[in-house]
DNA sequence: GATAACAAAATTGTCGACAATGTTAGCCTT
DNA sequence: AAGGCTAACATTGTCGACAATTTTGTTATC
């Protein structure tokens, strides 16, 4: 079980101090070994990687441009306190983005990445069917599949939105709340029939399934962090 | 007329010297003063600006999150050259995003912003029809209806997302290639059928007519490029 | 004359030190 | 004892210098 999906903001080996520690602190802060809400300390965090403040500040600037921290002049950078207020707002904007996402991939996703990806999809099945994968599932694979679309969109404004942006937080999220979809033998028969409609080249049918698909986690959500 | 509208992330006296130049080179890029393309040198920015690297280079690190500026590492950063093709997928990004933000303003907007963006409006129109106005209708005015909708949406991820790094994208367009609608009776009369839905609660509607809204500029776009 | 290797210059990346601002602890006043 | 002032401390902001890398220009060779 690889730890980290591929991604293409996680790709390492970037040469410079600066964007390699940035990417450590991302992972972090997604894991939550730098807890939300933690203050960031400049020399500790400098000592912490080994580099000098120069590059770490700079990293910094990077993650405000994430909205994983939030800095404020001559006081310092916090890390972002997660609500279930944005997150709700965060399912909003997936709607909207992936909807749009999932409409042009009907138009232009290659039938063979379609059978990449349905296989995937049936992987994912009998990972839930043996309980063992389902964890997996839950926390990785079902991006997994979101991410697929969105690269499979062509657009790549909507790639960089959320693959590169948005789906930082949602993994964040993901971790530190522990939030599986709780429905994952429902999730991954929209994802089938999502993907059906991305076949079919129906790209109504393929934006309507995906925004439901979507709007459903997000009353899923809703609902149990209500009755609580 | 102003020269700036006061969107919320133009807002100066940022005490550090970092967030003040990064607000000035963004102006900077936006109206093409710093040339489309263009190489970033640090040493020459640093000068023409009075600061040291240290800040400055800071700022580069916010520009190349707002997409404004591509860096490389041991390279050096250049402003983002504009194309036809990246243009029309920012108009499908506002259409999934605004067509949302659409929907939301139509259920949490006050009566009463209704009522000034009303105004607003009307004031547009009268512009229009004395040719004076024409050019700022179309330029910030136009951007400013759709602000405001964003704004009225409430939810902070489509503010951000869309205020505050989609927008400096949109108007850089504008500035530099001289975008107008071409069709600002048009756009005025959708504009106002948009917030009729608002103003009738009725969200489907909204976000339906905005989406078509934008989709026409795409479109609009689209076709003038193509006969050239 | 063109190309490849080398050297020099310029640019980016990194660091440590200093200045400016915020924070905190202790003292004094009431 | 509580509240406010002051001074010491810690942290952030800024700067100039040095190291690493890329680019440019030169020279020598084919």
């Amino acid at each position: 079980m690889t730890n980290e999906p591929l991604y293409a903001s996680e790709s390492q080996q970037s040469s410079t101090l600066s964007d390699r520690v940035c990417h450590e602190i991302i992972t972090a802060i997604v894991k939550g070994e730098i807890p939300a809400g933690a203050k960031i300390s400049e020399p500790e965090l400098a000592k912490t990687y080994g580099i000098s403040r120069g590059p770490l500040r700079e990293a910094i600037r990077r993650l405000e441009g994430l909205r994983l921290v939030e800095r404020k002049p001559h006081i310092g950078a916090r890390v972002v306190q997660l609500s279930v207020k944005e997150l709700l707002e965060i399912y909003r904007v997936r709607e909207a983005l992936e909807g749009m996402a999932c409409r042009l991939a009907a138009t232009v996703m290659p039938q063979e990445e379609i059978n990449q990806l349905r296989t995937l999809l049936d992987h994912h099945q009998s990972g839930i069917e043996e309980q063992e994968g389902q964890a997996y599932f839950q926390k990785e694979g079902d991006l997994d599949f979101h991410y697929r679309i969105v690269m499979a969109s062509g657009n790549s404004k909507l790639q960089e939105l959320l693959a590169a942006d948005l789906y930082h937080l949602v993994r964040m999220y993901r971790y530190q709340f522990s939030l599986f979809s709780s429905r994952p033998t429902m999730a991954l028969r929209e994802h089938h029939q999502i993907l059906d409609a991305i076949e079919a080249r129906d790209e109504e049918l393929a934006e309507l399934l995906m925004r439901r698909h979507i709007s459903a986690s997000r009353r899923n959500i809703e609902s149990k962090l209500n009755q609580s």
